[in-house]
This record gives structure tokens, sequence and C-alpha cells, in this order.
DNA sequence: TGTACATCAGTGAACGCGCGTTCACTGATGTAC
DNA sequence: TGTACATCAGTGAACGCGCGTTCACTGATGTAC
């Protein structure tokens, strides 16, 4: 199975290995991969010190790959922002958070999440909710980041561990809690619990 | 600086060696450094094949490590949940695994948290506080799941994150949301949050 | 329009390193007789 | 009480591997004249 060798860019257009080995090492990552720089050059089809001119060492690789990927992460949630209602648009970011890691584990797991510009998203939604009285937050910016450290939470633990018995609605108990949303059944779905868990001497 | 070698153990005490590979290991995993079979060899004093009489390999040493931290993490849970009163017995657990993952941050990270025994532990704290009128949860158990992996993403984030601009009172917003606990402001120290973290448009 | 040359994009071989794992071994120590 | 022997706790040297990084290089391609 000796596949073509990759061609050679052409002059001046160099800086497109560096797009082709960052996507090289999110494949890597997102497969479970150990991302190393000969493990970059292999799947991209390149020799090892092609990759010098483009990332300093194999970490810059790896912060890369994070920023990028928390980058369309954002992207993602802002788009999620455009949902006019206020609580529609709270849960659209917060599902659209959840989305992402739960398609990317490994690369979620990878990113060190700034947050910042998450709680940013989740607060201004938090502040409309609660001047349309949707929440009884008192204060927006810190129970966004409340409400965030929350999404990181089961994110990340459904990106780590395989087996979750946890009740189906665990998302939306978790976001309605912590952006303090006043009990509103639209579009709820009350899952039957006994079924995926086991209440204590029940 | 040539160490004194280390006494070989005496017969029918070489199980004493799995312990001390394991206190290495720990220590090693504590300090930030890589933990490989040879550095743990290394750190005991020991050469590296008089691992493999304790552990089948590598993993299986960092498995042990973890699974050691997860025990001594429930052991003060347990500690924790002997508090009469069932609020105060609720925000001692929090606390106390709260207190251990910020103590031993890189071990938290190791550890691929089951989180039954969390839950188990936070759901009759949580039953007892709904029984007491503290808490307003309708589903002690999946509240209990909600609240814990709340913790899990402010423990986590701790963990991973050096710089935090977040509010001092973060744990406790956490906590009281995601235990849906009636407002009750004893002992609750309301701290001015404009110091620690700028809110939008403020 | 032709040609010499600089530059660009990437190669191939080699290095030293730490790793996990294997193998045959050593020397102390308890035990059977 | 003495002694041969089995076992235990651990060693030392060696292996093959993939790694990050270096070095001098190659051949295509654009450009100045």
């Amino acid at each position: 199975m000796s596949t073509a060798p990759r061609p050679r860019n052409r002059r001046g257009q160099g800086d497109r290995l560096r797009a082709e080995l960052l996507a090289a090492a999110t494949d890597l990552l997102d497969a479970g991969c150990v991302v190393t720089l000969r493990s970059v050059a292999r799947k991209t089809g390149v020799a090892p010190p092609s990759i010098y001119p483009h990332f300093p060492d194999q970490q810059a690789i790896l912060l890369a790959v994070a920023r990028q990927g928390y980058t369309e992460l954002v992207s993602r949630l802002r788009f999620a922002a455009s949902v006019k209602d206020s609580r529609q648009r709270l849960h659209a970011i917060c599902w659209a958070y959840l989305d992402y890691a739960q398609a990317h584990p490994h690369r979620y797991r990878a990113m060190a999440l700034p947050g910042n510009e998450v709680s940013r998203l989740l607060t201004d939604s938090l502040a409309a909710c609660a001047a349309t009285g949707y929440s009884t937050t008192q204060n927006p910016a810190a129970d966004a980041i409340a409400l965030w450290l929350g999404l990181h939470g089961l994110a990340h633990q459904r990106a780590v561990t395989r087996f979750q018995p946890w009740p189906a609605d665990i998302a939306h108990r978790v976001t309605t809690a912590l952006a303090r949303l006043n009990p509103d059944r639209s579009g709820v779905t009350e899952t039957p619990l006994r079924s995926v868990f086991r209440r204590p001497g029940g």
C-alpha cells in the first residue's frame, strides 16, 4: 500500500503545509492517538523536519489545535446566541457547548478552556433572562461562570468516561439550576428516570 | 550526592516494595512529573525490573495510584458526612470534595472518577435537606449527580488553570444552585465581587 | 525571449535519549532434616 | 545444633523502539537582467 507521494506545494504556497499539519494533528487527537511530531509528519505524508518551518516544537502544534478548537467552539456559541428569546437563547448556547464537547471529546479535553468568552456569552443571555423574569439571578456575571463550570463538568465527564448511568435530563437539570431559571415545563421531557437510574432505596 | 543504597526488604516482606512504589508514583504525579516505570523505580531507589513482581506494567501503577486517591477522597467525604445538620452536612461534603481536589490537583486529574459513591453520599444529604425543607429538590438522586458534576467542573477547572478570575463565592454559588437550597444567609460571606470580577458594562 | 541565479519547499540520514521489557544472575534468609 | 537447600527480593546488562532535533542537501520555480 504505497501511497502516491504528497505533491510539493508551489512556491509561495508554503503556508498551506501548516494548515495540513494542523488538520492532521486534529485528526490524530480526535482519533485518540498520540500526537507526536513524527506522527503528525507521517499522517501528513511529509518528513519530520518539514514541520519546523511551521511550528517551533511539538507542543506548539497541540497548542494550535487547542486554540483552533476553542475558536470553533466560540463561533458555534455565537451562532447559538442569535436566537431571539432569551431563555431559548440560553438553552441554545448551553446545548451548542455540550454538543461540541460530545462531538469531539478528545479535542475538548485537550483544550485548556479560558472560559472568558463562554462566560461573556452566557452572561448576556442570563442578564436578558433576568430582565424578562425567566431567571431569578441577582448576579448574571457570577452565575454565568457557575453555569459554565457546570457545563464543563458535564462535558468533561462525558468526554472522559464511557458508561454514564445518569438521568437523561441531566443537562437540563444542571443548566436550569445554575441559571436559576424559573420552573417552566415548555418543551421539557420529564423522562422516566427509573429505567436508566436507580434511586436509593427505591 | 550518592545516596545510601535502599536496604533490601526481609524475606516475606516483599510486598512492602509495592507500597513504596505506589507512594513514589503518587509523589511524582503530585509534583507534576511524568510517571514512567523507570522514574518510579528511580524515585524508589530500585532497579526497573524490580517493579514487575508488583505491577504488570506502567499503566497498572497509575491505575493503582488513581484508585488509592479515589478511596482516600471517598473516605474524607464519609467523614464529612458525619456532620449532623443536613444542610451543613451537604456543605461539608462539597467542601471536602473541593478541598481534596485543590490539595492534589494532578492526582485529581488522573482520577477517572466513577462518581457513584460521591453521588450516593450527596443523595443522602440532599434527601435529608429536602425532608427538612432546606432544599426544594424533587429528585435528590438526579440532583445529586448534577451537583457532583458541578463540583467536578469547578474542581477540574481549578486543577487545570492557574489564573482564575472568578468570584470568591463561586463554590457557594455552584453548590447552592445545584442543590436547590433555599436562600439562607447563615455563614455566607457575600464578598464584594467588583474587586476580583468585572461585570459587563459595569 | 533566453538564461543565470536566488529562493523556496521539503528531504534523508543521523544523533542521542529515555523508554518498556527480557534475561540470566546473585546473595541473603528461612527451613527441612 | 549443624548444614544443605529452596526460595525470596532484587540486580545489571542488554535489546529494540520511537522520539525530538540537527545537518547538509536537492530540485523545482519564480525573477532579474
